[in-house]
RNA sequence: GGGCGCUUAGCUCAGUUGGUUAGAGCGCAGCCUUCACACGGCUGAGGUCGGAGGUUCGAGUCCUCUAGCGCCCA
């Protein structure tokens, strides 16, 4: 790669040259268009796989607004791509956009007045209403996509305009949307290779349920809420013996989907009844009393009534004990209507029991559990009155509601048998921090189902399957059709099995689709298949693949996180990257969680127009990894300050290499001999040891701000001791020793800030080095001159002292209210003998910077400065 | 209830394997503008490290207990 330099050695100064009168304004658009057009980021898809960092980038959720929480990780992940990079690797940096799910879904319907429905056919010649219609239109799952499609392009344009003004490091060739072709193919693929391995299976079972979305969720999407509720005490008569037993309950609207009464089976006070059985209030059904490990004696009373199903318990329950089931609930959130009587509904007397559900079929669960406590009363089955209580609610974590959970027909990835291979997983998995392993664990080792990845939703990867229909006309779900790979993607709700025809859609003796999609994470758990080209790029997928980097944030881990190494373990037996490194989120200035429904989103655009782009990357490259951090304009106005002072402080570094005929010389590193001059680079080496190993483990933010300090000491010390020498004649040694090594400085800390600061330190390199910095070769401890790693203490104290003394002489000037400019008639230092020395080493420079006429040194135990100024 | 993280100057945070008088930035105060930088520079004041106990020659830095905040999982 002929554009990288090793350091100013030898390379000839083919810069543009030093304008007077640098500035910030415009460098954005300036250098990312070059960027762009000079192919900096470009992967080179020849590169074998030891050669290639590949980044799984998350792909933001387009119909979101734009949210500067993606600002700050992503300006994270690109910090460590630019070290990647300038380290020699083939960056492999896509960018996705999920725009696959609910929220798209939610926008279109509203956007343009329409709702799907997936029976309909394919209408090649819609076109949407100009206006809205106020009853939703009914158009066929294809049409509606490409609505969806229509408008989640718009929003994809607004995201890469503000990532490429945020300077991120991306191949933009190598896009993808998590409902593109692409995506879906990958998608469907991997569910046909679970189903040949009967690792996704179908079956009927209890299923999370949100009553308003109507649509399964899974566990992943569970929140607990706290919510007030009531114990309510009801009594149960017991079966063939006196007495009864008293339960508490918080859902008594489900005692007709009653099945069993629970307690410990050390409970002394129940291990009586266990075995026998009780009746349940109202509607009469005989249910037994079991005992399990999961019933708290502490909570109410002691011994809890099971019902198919209330809460997560009821199904373990049920499944555990092999209990019958009775649905009450329906999939819109009402009572369903019920015969007692019939098989499954013995009552000892149905026709009280139907008088009773009379009252409660068709109503909400809410209204239904208001009526069913009047019943009780009158009844005197409820003892007492309900004792008020808070106690946390499962939501589906975008809904409204509680959720239900009813027994469905749904598609299960299995993850269970696979709990010890993804523990292990995670073992492998190298976290950054390292804390977030306990996340992960935590929730695999909690899990109690497997993953439903079912969703009666649209706008989605549908499920590639039919199912015959029988010569009755009956669905056979029993026999699942899939297509061949060769026809990904399908859209059974369009396209029909081999061997029929469309016509044969819902006939006797043809077919029926599969309605569902997929839920999303079925879809972003492959997203390093999808972009690194799995089955349709066998050669690309070769090279990045497993991948190096997953950054995210740690909200996701149980989602993202966890399906995508679920996938990669059942698929490839591999994890999907070596290294997770995840970030905190981003707060309000006052350190709240930022929410849409508080209206404290900060949005990015405005920022990075009025700070920059380096100064808003600076401000998230000090947030270190997996902290929170809040947003902190203060903080991007101290990266503007940077980015500013590296542009002024290039300038006199370049000015004082350039002679009188304006040509820019650089002297080799060889020429530095000055003890002052090897102390500082010897500094220099330091940082730059320290920064490419917090860079190496991710850690960006050490990075910055190790350079950091070292920069503002170099301006403040260094800069001003070797001004003068600096700006002598070049035939002097001592003055080519300080150019020397303010080149190699230069050159070294504008490589080392280039990952948090690209846009800066490529127009101070582009003043006076040829190609991008950002191809240019991270720097080495080398190139900073013989001896520099490691320099001896003496040569260390000859920077130390000096900068000591100078920082007493500007003391004594602000104390005295003069300038900095003032002279000084006499200077007495007082030190150690070893002090001294090295001060007379740079007693030249630290005369020039001081402006001192006469140094007097005197033999001391420690250092002390009398400072006597020349008179006004 | 279990787990994790945090608690260091007014604010936001560093402090890597325990080692001399605890650091930075912001903010604040004061001073300084021809000669890289007013989208600035310099100088300064200000903490004994949540609390208690322990290990050690020595602890912000290790152990125990404890308080508060936040998050995750039940």
């Amino acid at each position: 790669m002929p554009e990288q330099t090793n350091g100013p050695s030898h390379a000839p100064p083919t810069g543009r040259g030093i304008p007077d009168k640098p500035g910030l304004e415009g460098l954005e658009a300036a250098w990312s268009a070059r960027w762009e057009a000079e192919g900096i980021y470009a992967f080179d898809r020849t590169a074998t796989r030891d050669q290639v960092f590949s980044i799984d980038t998350p792909p933001p959720t387009v119909s979101g607004s734009l949210h500067i929480g993606h600002v700050f990780s992503y300006t994270h992940t690109d910090t460590v791509a630019r070290f990647q990079r300038m380290r020699g690797r083939q960056v492999f940096y896509p960018m996705g956009w999920d725009d696959n799910g609910l929220p798209t879904e939610r926008r279109v319907q509203n956007y343009f007045g329409v709702r799907c429905d997936p029976s309909l056919p394919y209408d090649p010649d819609y076109v949407p209403p100009a206006d809205p219609p106020k009853d939703p239109v009914a158009i066929s799952r294809p049409n509606f996509v490409a609505l969806c499609h229509q408008l989640t392009l718009e929003d994809e344009q607004v995201f890469e305009h503000l990532w490429r003004t945020l300077g991120l490091s991306v191949d933009w060739s190598h896009t993808y949307a998590t409902i593109g072709e692409r995506a879906r193919r990958v998608s469907q693929r991997g569910f046909l290779r679970l189903a040949a391995r009967g690792q996704v299976v179908q079956r009927t079972a209890p299923t999370l349920w949100d009553v308003d979305f109507r649509t399964a969720v899974s566990q992943a999407e569970l929140e607990d809420r706290e919510r007030p509720g009531a114990y309510h005490r009801l009594r149960f008569p017991r079966v063939g013996a006196e007495g009864g037993v008293e339960i508490e309950t918080t859902r008594p609207e489900l005692l007709p989907a009653c099945v069993a009464l629970v307690a410990h089976p050390d409970d002394a006070r129940y291990q009586p009844l266990f075995g026998t059985s009780v009746t349940t209030p109202l509607f009469g059904v005989q249910v037994p009393v079991l005992a399990h490990e999961l019933a708290d004696p502490e909570k109410g009373s002691g011994i809890a009534m099971i019902c198919t199903f209330g809460d997560t318990t009821d199904v373990v329950w049920w499944r555990e004990l092999g209990l019958p089931t009775r649905t009450v609930v329906g999939r819109d959130g009402r009572l369903l209507p019920v015969a007692f009587g019939t098989e499954g509904w013995e009552s000892d007397d149905p026709a009280a029991a139907d008088a009773a559900y009379a009252e409660l079929a068709g109503r909400t669960v809410k209204q239904a559990q208001a009526r069913i406590i009047e019943l009780l009363t009158t009844s005197g089955d409820l003892l007492g009155e309900p004792r008020p209580i808070t106690h946390p609610v499962k939501f589906f974590e975008k809904g409204d509601r509680p959720l239900e959970i009813v027994s469905s027909r749904q598609w299960f990835v299995e993850t269970l048998p696979h709990r010890e291979a993804l523990l292990a997983r995670g073992e492998e998995l190298h976290w950054h921090p390292g804390y977030m392993a306990h996340r992960y664990r935590a929730w695999v080792e909690g899990l109690t189902g497997d993953w439903n990845i079912s969703r009666q939703r649209f706008f989605g990867v549908p499920l590639p399957v039919w199912y015959l229909v029988d010569a009755d006309g009956e669905v056979d779900f029993d026999a699942p059709v899939f297509p061949t790979e060769d026809r990904l993607p399908v859209d059974p709700s369009t396209d029909v099995p081999e061997g029929y025809t469309a016509d044969q859609r819902g006939e006797p003796g043809g077919f029926v689709g599969d309605p569902d999609v997929m839920d999303t994470w079925a879809t972003s758990s492959l997203t390093p298949q999808i972009a690194g080209g799995w089955e349709d790029d066998p050669d690309l997928f070769s090279r990045v693949f497993p991948m190096d980097l997953r950054p995210q944030a740690h909200d996701i881990i149980r989602t993202w996180l966890f399906s995508t190494v679920v996938r990669a373990e059942l698929e490839h037996g591999v994890l999907p990257w070596s290294d997770a490194a995840v970030s905190g989120w981003v707060l309000d200035p006052d350190r709240k969680k930022m929410s849409k429904s508080k209206g404290n989103v900060v949005t990015p655009l405005p920022l990075l127009e009025q700070h920059g782009a380096d100064a808003v990357r600076y401000w998230a490259a000090s947030g270190r990894p997996g902290t929170d951090t809040a947003v902190d304009e203060g903080q991007m106005k101290v990266g503007r300050r940077l980015a500013m002072k590296v542009l002024n402080a290039s300038r006199f570094a370049l000015g004082r290499l350039t002679g009188d005929d304006g040509v820019l010389v650089v002297p080799p590193v060889e020429a530095v001999t000055a003890p002052i001059d090897r102390a500082m680079l010897g500094r220099l080496a330091v940082v730059v040891e320290e920064s490419t190993a917090a860079y190496e483990g991710y850690d960006y933010a050490r990075a910055l701000e190790r350079t950091e300090a070292f920069f503002w000491a170099f301006c403040d010390d260094y800069l001003e001791l070797v001004k003068s020498r600096a700006y002598g004649n070049p035939a002097d040694a001592a003055t080519t020793s300080a150019r020397a090594a303010l080149a190699a400085a230069l050159s070294v800390l504008l490589r080392l800030l280039a990952p948090t600061l690209p846009f800066v330190t490529e127009e101070v390199w582009s003043w006076w080095r040829p190609g991008s910095i950002h191809a240019a070769s991270w720097p080495t401890v080398d190139e900073l001159g013989p001896g520099a790693a490691g320099i001896d203490p003496a040569t260390d104290a000859v920077l130390e002292v000096s900068a000591d003394v100078l920082g007493l002489v500007r003391r004594a000037k602000t104390t005295a209210k003069r300038s900095m400019r003032a002279g000084v008639a006499t200077l007495t230092v007082t030190d150690t003998p070893a002090r001294l020395g090295a001060l007379a080493a740079a007693e030249g420079d630290l005369r020039d910077a001081g402006g001192v006429l006469e140094l007097v040194t005197r033999t001391g135990d420690e250092l002390d400065v009398v400072v006597a100024l020349v008179e006004e």
